[in-house]
DNA sequence: CGGTTAAAGTGAACGCTGTAAACATAGAGG
DNA sequence: CCTCTATGTTTACAGCGTTCACTTTAACCG
């Protein structure tokens, strides 16, 4: 999680990578679908462009970053909601309906999330979302193929209602998430 | 669908607006996952950036066209794959199947088919997929919102793998598409 | 305590983008 | 044949990501 220091106004900033993250974060809250410019985020930190380059490489490493934050704003969401629904089956099916919600919350969060290409095996980043999803899956069955396969379909799922409600493809509607999301009701 | 005259190198193109959509999807299947530029388009087709605004009012209406390209490719595909297959039962699982592998085929264009921010009600464009989509999952049941919550739910798991394979969250495996588009196997 | 050094900022510049405005060309119709 | 209009061109602007050469400042060390 980020924290922004109050910091003097000197000319050199102090925390200044925290404090991109963070005017990163809240830009993304604003502007529906559009991703916040590089230049615009130095701005807001009243920093000139150019200093952004000593804390990240190049943009995308920016929004990778951002992309963690929101991963790690999506975990701890699903883990809150899966207590609070009792964990267990109730609490599986809360993760899912968490997970479209987040998703129609912070839409150029979640996108940014998903459009940073980090490979399959990619291990640098502790994913709580992903764990939590395992974990729940290897509840229902003995048979660790089996869990894998329940616990990507669930991925997928969920992440097919997320993008087609936020591509406006679906309706975004409440009611609908959890006509679909409902397990008594999948398929044939 | 799109025919590219060989027209001669004169002042007027002659042709100008299927050549840009022609360049545009050709463009699209190369690099991996950038979108073409407008300017890049132009060049392609040897006319200057802004001729193109003589034939759309601006970048995303030509997006858009593409993308109206690609959806019509993706249900001409399908409904070829569902007769192959005999139509029924099998001819809608062989659709889900080509949607995914559509997607991974053409990353860029499927993408782009997507992010066209079209809101749910857009009738304007004849929609094959779609069309294909609910006569499949009415046969299934009389019930006619049983059959909507099953084509949203069908969509929903094709879509979410195709877009977490594209993105690098789960491995891009022709083998893994069938496993997860398993009807026998869809949740407990 | 003072001087050096390296981390962290600056401004100017480059090539790219989408788009607007003013102008040029050519082919079709009266 | 002349004119009108559809379709092209050139030039220009602001914003983007990024590189380069330079400046400031804080921290460390003799």
């Amino acid at each position: 999680m980020i924290t922004v220091s109050t910091s003097p106004a000197s000319y050199h900033h102090g925390n200044l990578r925290d404090a991109l993250l963070a005017a990163g974060l809240e830009a993304l809250e604003g502007a529906e679908g559009k991703a916040p410019s590089l230049r615009e985020l130095a701005r807001e930190v009243g920093v000139s462009a150019t200093a952004v380059y000593r804390h990240f490489p190049d943009k995308q490493a920016l929004d990778k970053a951002l992309a963690q934050e929101g991963l790690a704003l999506l975990g701890s969401e699903q883990a809150k909601a899966a207590k609070k629904a009792g964990g267990g089956a109730a609490g599986f099916a809360e993760t899912g309906r968490t997970y479209v919600r987040f998703a129609l919350a912070h839409p150029a969060l979640f996108r940014l999330m998903f459009t940073q290409g980090h490979p399959v095996g990619d291990r640098d980043a502790p994913d709580q979302a992903r764990e939590l999803l395992t974990a729940h899956t290897q509840a229902l069955t003995s048979d660790p193929e089996r869990a894998e396969t329940l616990a990507l379909q669930a991925w997928s799922i969920a992440h097919g209602i997320a993008m087609l409600m936020l591509d406006g493809r679906i309706s975004a509607d409440d009611a609908l998430i959890d006509r679909l999301l409902d397990t008594d009701n999948v398929f044939p």
